[in-house]
DNA sequence: GCAAAGATTTGCT
DNA sequence: GCAAATCTTTGCC
């Protein structure tokens, strides 16, 4: 399937949040380097304004939430709980603050690279028990969660605020010129967010592959 | 200044 | 099913 040219992917990535979200299902995201790695986006969940009580964007703006604030297409990465890195791409003309989170994705090429990439980033426990056996990450679920997605593909804050649909870049993103059908993709509500009031708990802003084994967490939903 | 909580993951009970 | 790991950001004094 052919791959949307900068400009067509820019368009899309400047339109409404949950369009942009829903497009990315099944996007390719590229690490650029002498082990190049592809995974394929199969879980992303959008944040869409400073209403939207579960986003960092609630605060209005500050020194962290600031790229989301900014043009589409860049790259908003931020730490959580101290130790995984989650990656967004921002939505949206500038202005108005949005983003999809990256939640889970299957790896299509570079998989060596990427179970080192895990094995280099084994926070807490798992690195004090470092000399016991690492009972390594499967393969397909080696980038099945936000926090695993980055350690697998060597993301952190200094990808923060740089430019995803530039060719050229060494961290890209590729939107497929034909969208994922929309019975092959569930919807349901956003993950992690308990924090969050009514009705931004609830929103059905998490989208998801119904076929891919590479989902995390449950995958309760509906179709969308 | 300081306390609290977080868009997570893992391993043990 | 629960708690630990770990540190930045936010909010309040």
């Amino acid at each position: 399937v052919r791959a949307l040219d900068p400009d067509a992917a820019r368009a899309i990535l400047a339109g409404p949040t949950l369009e942009a979200a829903r497009r990315l299902i099944g996007a390719s995201l590229i690490r650029e380097g002498s082990a190049r790695r592809v995974v394929r986006i199969v879980e992303v969940e959008a944040y869409v304004g400073m209403a939207d009580q579960a986003s960092h964007a609630r605060f209005g703006r500050t020194a962290r939430n600031e790229v989301m604030f900014g043009p589409p297409g860049m790259a908003y990465v931020y730490l959580v709980y101290g130790m995984y890195h989650c990656l967004n791409v921002v939505t949206e003309p500038a202005g108005a603050p949005a983003a999809v989170l990256i939640r889970a994705a299957e790896s299509e090429a570079g998989i060596d690279a990427m179970r080192a990439a895990r094995a280099a980033h084994r926070p807490g426990r798992a690195a004090r028990d470092a000399d016991r056996a690492p009972r390594g990450p499967v393969d397909g679920r080696i980038a099945s969660g936000p926090g695993v997605l980055c350690a697998a593909m060597s993301i952190d804050r200094s990808d923060s605020g740089h430019d995803l649909v530039d060719l050229g870049g060494p961290l890209r993103l590729e939107i497929p010129a034909v969208p994922l059908a929309d019975n092959r993709v569930g919807a349901s509500a956003r993950v992690g967010i308990g924090y969050a009031p009514e009705p931004w708990q609830s929103v059905p802003w998490r989208f998801f592959d119904l076929a891919s084994p590479s989902v995390s967490g449950r995958r309760a939903g509906s179709r969308s």
